[in-house]
DNA sequence: ACTTACCACATGGTTTGTAA
DNA sequence: TTACAAACCATGTGGTAAGT
């Protein structure tokens, strides 16, 4: 298809959809993939329980037929009992429906024909933007940015003068009534050898070192890993152990299940030591 | 056009039953 | 006791129908 006649292909489909449809359609744009029990927990929240996830199948299957979404794989018969859902993708007439307002930026993605292992990544990081938005929904806490990649890259000169890029799944700040927390979130689902971990924290120590997020930003995140279960949480936490001394502050490991309880609930103010504003010596 | 209810279907893990 | 089979269960989806 030419890229002019899926402009106006586009520009018509736009017309007709709903700020909702249009929503999932972004939402699907910055994390890639969703499920529709994700759609459902962000877009569909009102109404009886039980027909809530009929709605979102109805809108779901509506954009499917209008090509704007495509369907990947199913799982049947899960991993205890009863199915998976399906799980969605943007297509290439999706992301043109956002191109149309403005600059949805980047180049085209690609979501099908991806191995399981980053589907499950992908979902991962969507399922933890959808527990943090059911959380600023009940509570105090706002989720104020959640950038997922690659938005939430970061570019930096390394010590031997070489460009670096740090690649954090994703960005998060939350606000509450006086003070913000950022984080740069890592999503771990044990499959990553520990010594590629260390490496990944290694960058994040350079990055920091570097300076350039302060100046930026004024402060350094937190980089919480999130990691699945509590054995790979403690071999992380080991794992980090042999990074620099000063730069233990800057990691957290929780587990993923836990992560927007913990990302929402407010910061303690004694805290550990402040990494944020000061430089270390170079 | 959208919502809601109801029921059948598909399917693999889990449990239970049975034979060796 | 072990090994395998049948029955059961959980869960998302689809069709349909009726209501708004």
């Amino acid at each position: 298809m030419s890229g002019r006649r899926l402009h106006v292909q586009a520009s018509r489909l736009r017309a007709q959809l709903d700020t909702r449809a249009l929503a999932v359609l972004d939402t699907l744009y910055r994390f890639r993939l969703l499920t529709t029990a994700q759609v459902q927990r962000l877009y569909l929240v009102s109404g009886v329980p039980g027909s809530r996830i009929r709605r979102t199948q109805y809108l779901m299957k509506r954009l499917q037929t209008l090509a704007l979404v495509v369907r990947l794989s199913r799982v049947i018969g899960g991993v205890r009992a009863g199915s998976s859902g399906f799980v969605y993708g943007l297509s290439a007439l999706g992301q043109a429906v956002l191109d149309v307002s403005g600059p949805a930026g980047g180049r085209r993605r690609r979501v099908w024909e991806t191995t399981p292992y980053f589907q499950d990544h992908m979902l991962m990081v969507a399922e933890l933007y959808v527990g943090l938005r059911e959380a600023e929904r009940q509570g105090q806490a706002m989720l104020l940015t959640f950038t997922s990649e690659p938005g939430c890259w970061r570019h930096f000169t390394g010590s031997g003068g070489e460009l670096v890029v740090l690649k954090p799944d994703a960005y998060v700040r939350v606000g509450f009534q006086a003070v913000e927390r950022r984080v740069f979130i890592e999503v771990d689902l044990a499959t990553e050898s520990l010594p590629t971990i260390v490496r990944k924290s290694a960058r994040y120590v350079a990055y920091w070192r570097s300076g350039v997020e302060q100046q930026r930003a004024g402060v350094f995140p937190q980089v919480v890993w999130l990691v699945p279960d509590q054995h790979r949480l403690q071999n992380i936490q080991r794992a980090l152990g042999s990074l620099a001394v000063e730069a233990s502050g800057l990691f957290e490991v929780a587990l993923i299940d836990a992560g927007p309880r913990l990302l929402m609930a407010p910061p303690e103010l004694e805290e550990k030591p402040d990494h944020s504003s000061s430089r270390p010596p170079p």
